[in-house]
RNA sequence: AUACCGUUCCAGACAAUCGCGCUGCAUGAGUUUCAUGGGUGAGGAAAGUCCGGGCUCCACAGAGCAGGAUAACAGAUAACGUCUGCCGAAGGCGACUUCAGGGCCAGUGCAACAGAGAGAUACCGCCGUGCGUUUUGUACGGUAAGGAUGGAAAGGCGGGGUAAGAGCCCACCGGCGCGUCGGAGACGGCGCGGCCAUGUAAACCCUAUCCGGAGCAACACCCUCCGAAGCGAUAGCUUGCUCGGCUGCUUCACGGGUGGCAAAGAGCCGUGCGGCGACGUACGGCCAAGAUAGAUGAUUGUCCAAUACAGAACCCGGCUUACAGAAACGGUCGAAGA
RNA sequence: GGCCGGUUAGUCAAACGGUUAAGACGUCGCCCUCUCACGGCGAAGAUAGGAGUUCGAUUCUCCUACUGGUCA
């Protein structure tokens, strides 16, 4: 079934987001939070990526996003479908470096079970 | 090779694999779209939002007041607080750099403390006269040369003059006014003259010039909702105020989408011509991001001395601020890149 | 993205361009008390940073940083 790739969707509107962070479960990890709803769309999962104003300059913010949605992508084919998922950069992300992020992305999406098997 | 000054340019490159936005490119499926291939994909500051415009709406934008901005002169420009040239001042041996650089001899205000006195003055001192007297002194007057205070002390310095002194008089210098010569002008040279109140206009102000208000979250359209409260010629908008103008209006609550918006303009590149230059003009060529939770990343290899500051959000012209380094051209000083 | 404001001790908050920058709460020390509190006396502590104008700047001008508000 997974001759079809998968694309990358975005979460639209502030609405899922606040939802998340009210009613999502946690996932914490040292550089990255993660928030997991049920999306209404069983089809597909949603990502969402919030780097706070606060971690630094545009530049830098968008060199964190990256980070994430690569290294997202990289799960993307073993990753269940059905979820809303809300990634939140903290301050330490911000110096990490890819390889480090990308670990950890594999941690938390394993901790909260979105993956049907291990990476290879 | 090396110091210094000015101008311009670049902002890692290449290859492989995976991945992303746009596409009014092609092909295939399909006629909302999807797939494959191709094309294209952040900056010199995209930043700060400090100026100037375009554009949109308010009446294509009106009158007066208030308010704001600019500040030698001439030009460039769509416009500017920008740029060019030039004048003046300051700095540098020099190339060159820097300057909110109109007016306190229109008016008003302020100048704390100190000091006798801050725009008017006599504390000490100097001189004269009267009184007293061995002497010291004391009263009145003259005086701004000297002392002391201050950021600033009666334009500066020298000479004459005087009881002592003083632009009181004279020369030079500074400032101001008038005349004349040169210059497009700011200004500069020369001559004459009243004999001159220090500083502060980023104090009020005066002079000249300019400025209507708001901003793409503007604004226009489509679908949905067509909700609650209020007003009755009040009220609201234009504008801070007055006039003038416009309107069934005002307040609160409230979704989604499309356009605006990107292929085409004050556009970029090259050459010629005009100009000291900013720039203008003619010809030829080019089309070069357009997102909407917001597109450039990951891994490996090679080159390299090394990759800084940093990410478009309607669009341009500037300014300011941040910044590792690399390159080119022109020039200055000196015996020598010391 | 646009448009407005603000920054003074730990906190709140005054100051026509002029001596040593008010106050209040808090902090510290001493006194009072058997001890604590209350009260009394005393002390320390600040103009966001950098330039400029001025004799002199918290105040005026410019730049930078930080921090709020507002606009569908």
């Amino acid at each position: 079934m997974e001759r079809k790739k998968r694309k990358l969707h975005p979460v639209k509107g502030a609405h899922w987001f606040s939802r998340a962070y009210r009613k999502g479960q946690v996932y914490a990890g040292r550089h990255l939070v993660l928030y997991v709803l049920p999306a209404h769309d069983k089809t597909r999962t949603l990502l969402g990526i919030t780097v706070s104003k606060k971690r630094g300059k545009a530049v830098v913010r968008n060199r964190v996003k990256r980070w994430i949605r690569e290294s997202y992508r990289r799960y993307l084919p073993v990753l269940k479908n059905g979820k809303v998922i809300v990634i939140v950069a903290k301050q330490p992300a911000v110096t990490a470096g890819f390889a480090v992020l990308s670990e950890e992305v594999g941690y938390l999406l394993g901790k909260a079970t979105l993956l049907d098997e291990a990476p290879q």
